[in-house]
DNA sequence: GCCGTTCGTGACCAATCGGTGTGAACTCTA
DNA sequence: TAGAGTTCACACCGATTGGTCACGAACGGC
């Protein structure tokens, strides 16, 4: 009784995430991002409802995928994992979206935006003061305070792609990466 | 025989720094530039071109203040030191102007600010590698590859600005740049 | 095969964008 | 004080912004 929408709406939210991921929110039109997602504007509000609620939409699908060290019983392999892939080391130099939103927005506020930043970032926190417990625990790190030096990985991370957008290789980012984490096993 | 501005240029630019470096370059609208500088519009292009042009002076202007890092002659000390105010400890969470334009146009091909950008990064690396190198000669710090710690230095220091904009505390984020500076003192 | 429902194209909206032109107000020289 | 030479407030420009609407096309249940 319905006729079916033909396009993907799955596809589609992950074309908007790239686009908003390279250009920021507010440089994305919404011609620009019809052509993008293959769609027309009506189809776009009719299933995002808006500019704003596909950005945000976006930001959620973005944040389904998270880093190893955020894995339940995660330990000192999933903290270098972390820094062995993803964002930092994209070839296009795309960073990390969430990065690139704090930079965006994150002055802006707008509790839709802040409280996924926020949320994204404490998790990440946690996630690596949680490994790095267990790194300690098991004797693969000397003792130190893990709520610091999980602050300390966080920024770090965030500082990788910062570089990264900032077009360093990612050879030098690794090799930056590697540093850091050499840090830890001498507090 | 000229009727003399009844504004001050280098204030009114000063004014554009600020405003470009909480909004970012799209974000800020010639509206807003007009009310911050308190000139109308025709003053403001006839003094500074354009809304782009305005945009590359404020960055020059920010560029002008440089780290202690970036002294000749600076050591162990003035890299403690560039870790010790300004940017990061910002309690409005401004960030770094540099990594706020990286972000937002960094993956743009636009010549005058990507140049603006590698100047900012390679003085600011080969600052800390000088400094590193005297530090490390005079014994204050263990021996080392300068120019990957520098790199390291680096992706620190930006890291430090995102966490400043994402709303971590001053105090906070010393005890970052701290654990961050302990990590030379055992390699 | 018909009909109701949904989709999508394209025109359209007011608002705002960056940028320009005009003319009155002002300051200084002569 | 006359008038040259600038500055600046304001209106205006076309282009583009995010968002809406109406209508013809495509579909599925009966």
């Amino acid at each position: 009784m319905v006729r079916p929408k033909n396009f993907d709406p799955e596809q589609a939210l992950q074309r908007a995430l790239h686009v908003f991921w390279n250009n920021g929110y507010r440089s994305t039109s919404l011609s620009e991002l019809e052509t993008a997602l293959g769609i027309g504007r009506k189809s776009l509000y009719d299933t995002f409802g808006s500019k704003r609620e596909l950005f945000l939409k976006a930001l959620d699908a973005y944040a389904t995928i998270r880093p190893p060290v955020e894995n339940p019983g995660a330990g000192w392999e999933e903290i270098v994992e972390s820094f062995g892939g993803g964002g930092p080391y994209d070839p296009e130099h795309r960073s990390c979206f969430f990065v690139n939103t704090i930079i965006e927005l994150g002055l802006e506020d707008d509790p839709d935006v802040l409280t996924r930043i926020e949320h994204h970032v404490t998790s990440l926190r946690e996630g690596f003061e949680r490994a790095l417990r267990k790194a300690i625990a098991e004797g693969r790190v000397p003792e130190q305070d893990p709520e610091l030096t999980a602050n300390y990985l966080c920024t770090a991370l965030q500082g990788l792609s910062v570089m990264s957008r900032g077009g360093t290789s990612p050879e030098q980012l690794r090799s930056i990466a590697q540093r850091t984490l050499d840090a830890i096993q001498h507090p």
